[in-house]
Formats: structure tokens, C-alpha cells, sequence
DNA sequence: TAGCACTAGTTTGTCTAGATATATAGACGG
DNA sequence: CCGTCTATATATCTAGACAAACTAGTGCTA
């Protein structure tokens, strides 16, 4: 098993958005998550995302609201807000272009 | 034309030895050569480019010499090492890891 | 021959954001 | 009641991307 890779900056948000618009859900259950759905190719740091969806909160793309979990615990679940759902599909977008113009390079002789 | 879109933090190393890994040359040109081919989806900022030669150089990844060109200019040329194509290789390889597994999350429903 | 634009390359300063490490606290199992 | 799991929080460190300005040589052109 080769470790989980760093991730590149800038693709954070861009995860983290994406997992949301399939369901909100809290910081802990998206961190695991995230490594589950990439077969363990991708690990998010817990002291990387917390700070991110601070940022996220901050900049109106996500929302945040204390609940219970089903264990019966204080959680901060986060949903995406329109703006953030806007900036997903933006995100998106360029991370398409970017790979695409990288792979492009990749396979040039 | 949308705008050039920013690279990718960690990124750069990949795409200057795939670069290179093609044909030696120096920075400048580097630079020019990177847009064309990725028809003007990657801009590199020479104040981007600089330092990661020279952090490639210092890591023995790449050797670069005092040239004239062809326009009789001195310029610095660089050229893939044997450690650098090993290097490639790796970066390469994590890249598609990295891409592969962003690219399922995107595509789940 | 003075002026200007272009090429080649460097330097500095600033900022973003992920990594690491550590702290806190409640819930649950043994 | 102790340790582990869940969950959030936060301080410090670091890489590296970017803007902008600068040096210096070259060559065109008016």
C-alpha cells in the first residue's frame, strides 16, 4: 500500500465542497469519508480541515449548525449555501481545465 | 479567453522536468513553452519559475550550464539529470494517483 | 547615435493554505 | 475508572506561488 499523498493545495476546497453537495454532514464523518471514497489515495489532516471550512464558513459557501449526531454528540454539520454551490461548479470547472492542459503536457513525446 | 488559470501548488516541479525531459533549455523559453503547449491554460510566473530551478538544481534533479543561444545571448540552459527522469517518473505517477482519485469524487453523483 | 523594445535572468516581499502537533472533552466498552 | 474513539479547536511551521521591480545586453529604427 503506498501512503495516502499529500493533497495539492487549492484542491481542498474543492473536496470538501463536493462531498457536502452530496450531504451535509459534520467535520469528522467528511474527513473519513473522503479517504474511504478514494480508496485511501487521498487523506485529509484533521488540523487542515478544520481551518478550511472555517474559511469556507467565513466566505458564505458553506453553512454550519450545531446538532446531535445519531451517538448522541455535539457536532457541527455543514451544508453547502447557493454561493457555495456556484463556486462547487466554478471549482470545478477549473480543475478540469487544469488537468486536462497538465495531462496534456504529460503526454506529449 | 478565459484567463490563465494559476498552477497548482507542488505542481510545477512536474511540469518543468517533463519539460525538460523532452529538450534542454533555459528559463525564459521554458516559460513561453509551457503556455504554447498547454495553449494558454498554465501561465508560470518567472518569479514561480526561478526558485524551483534552482531548488531542482540544488536536489541534483536538473544540471544547468552557461550557454550562448542561438541568438548569442548568455543564458542558462538546463537539462534533466538521471536523477531527475527518476524523479519524473515518481511525480508522474503521483500525479495520476492524485488526479484519478479527485476525479472519482467528482464524478459520484 | 539616441532611444526604445525585447530577451534573459534575478531579487524581494507578501500571502495563502496545508502539515504537524497538541489540547480539550464527551461517550462508550471493558 | 481507564483507555480509546469521536469531534472540534488552534498555534506554529513551511513550501511555494505571485507581483513587481530591477539589471543588463541586444538589436532595430528613426
Amino acid at each position: 500500500m503506498t501512503k495516502p499523498a499529500p493533497l495539492l493545495q487549492g484542491t481542498l476546497d474543492l473536496i470538501v465542497l463536493q462531498m457536502l453537495r452530496a450531504e451535509p454532514t459534520n467535520g469528522y464523518d467528511l474527513a473519513q469519508r473522503i479517504q474511504t471514497v478514494s480508496r485511501d489515495v487521498l487523506h485529509v489532516n484533521a488540523g487542515s480541515l478544520y481551518p478550511a471550512l472555517y474559511r469556507l464558513e467565513e466566505r458564505g459557501l458553506v453553512h454550519a449548525a450545531w446538532k446531535e449526531t445519531d451517538t448522541g454528540r455535539r457536532a457541527r454539520v455543514y451544508s453547502l449555501t447557493a454561493a457555495g454551490r456556484k463556486h462547487l461548479a466554478a471549482q470545478r470547472a477549473e480543475w478540469e481545465r487544469f488537468a486536462g492542459a497538465l495531462s496534456t503536457i504529460l503526454k506529449r513525446a
